[in-house]
DNA sequence: CGCCGATTCAAACAGCGTTCGAAGAGTGTC
DNA sequence: GACACTCTTCGAACGCTGTTTGAATCGGCG
């Protein structure tokens, strides 16, 4: 076996996270920083696109990991009662806020590859990532647990908004501050994650 | 004065609507469907990415001229009383969801555009069009008549996440109909607005 | 007319991702 | 030990990209 493939990943990894805008990312860049040549590219992994995705997959499953932990964690301080909804956002969108706020941390080969996501011509190659990776599935028995008059597709749709909220604040910091007039930190996870937790907190609350 | 240009603009729209991915848009189509050259593009605009900037301000200035065609509706309909709520958010998020629906709507332009700017390492040369073309702010004092309770501050965070819910929308269609097993008709608009309207709403509502 | 700025265009340039073919490394078989 | 075979590496080449350059052309104006 060779190591090629690792040190590939590796080093995508580690550019893609160097990197402000993605096509600064070259295979020859990539080339040099694992001591290899261009062609082990396409030879390893099919094409420069299909290696960042493998680096990004890497990376998914660390992220979604610490969801689980969270969740798992919060499920824990309750048991035996159910565990507390606000721990349960925070267990699904804490983690990206965190990450994208830690500047050594690996999120920035996540925001690189939605933004390639969005933008190629080949969605199939993205799709197994995004709708795999985050199997979001595992939280909604605990929601279900907590807001049983909410169908699993009510349920699934509030999650739905809950990222939405998570993705604006990871995007487009610049654009939340002015909106805010800078009264809130986006620079501070733990108030981000806050607020995020107590906007989404009523969508769960029973009607009426 | 040339009309160059103008026949640029109107081709990078044309062309940023039926391509998939931005980067099949060359300058050397661009030229070929504006009947010129490619160095023309360098030339009017200075580079082919800041003629894409320009094509979408010109469409972002359309849909915001649809965004404030709807408020003054929704204030118009309740004169005197303040208008509704619910008017007011779907006049924010609606053309949007509505545009990004209609298959001959020049939304593809904007989601191009936006993806651009994730990715671009000038974010300066967007910036401008993101925040300033999209004056959220002329929706504050509406929303601060319905919720005087509510610091601007709070407003534009609530506003953000609606925007974040709007976006979740428009560019993840496959990822929420999966999490919401296909009971919502992402291709409904009156719908998915009234449902992002529903979810929007509590946010606004009095504590307690 | 003669001039001058504005515009057009073909050619060239450096960079990109990928493909190709030859060379090398390692392994199992005769 | 020698051969055959696959896996891997690597440099050269290909076709494409956006931009720059310099010469040609156009349109008014003195």
């Amino acid at each position: 076996m060779s190591q090629t493939p690792g040190r590939l990943l590796d080093a995508c990894e580690a550019l893609l996270c160097e990197v402000d805008s993605v096509d600064e990312l070259t295979v020859r860049r990539l080339a040099a920083h694992a001591h290899t040549t261009p062609s082990s590219v396409s030879y390893h992994f099919g094409s420069q696109e299909q290696l960042i995705i493998a680096t990004a997959e890497r990376v998914y499953k660390r992220l979604n990991a610490e969801r689980l932990s969270l969740l798992n964690a919060a499920v824990q301080k309750a048991s035996p009662n159910p565990p507390r909804l606000e721990d349960i956002i925070a267990a699904l969108i804490g983690p990206s806020v965190r990450w994208s706020l830690e500047p050594n941390s690996k999120y920035r080969v996540l925001s690189h590859f939605t933004s390639m996501a969005q933008r190629s011509r080949e969605p199939d190659l993205y799709r197994p990532v995004i709708e795999g990776i985050e199997h979001h599935r595992v939280f909604m028995p605990y929601f279900r647990l907590l807001a049983p008059w909410l169908s699993e597709a009510e349920i699934g749709w509030r999650m739905s908004c809950a990222l939405g909220i998570r993705s604006q604040v990871t995007r487009s910091r610049s654009r939340n501050e002015v909106l805010t007039d800078h009264t809130i930190d986006f620079s501070d996870a733990g108030q981000v994650i806050e607020r995020i937790v107590e906007v989404v907190v009523p969508m769960f609350r029973r009607p009426g």
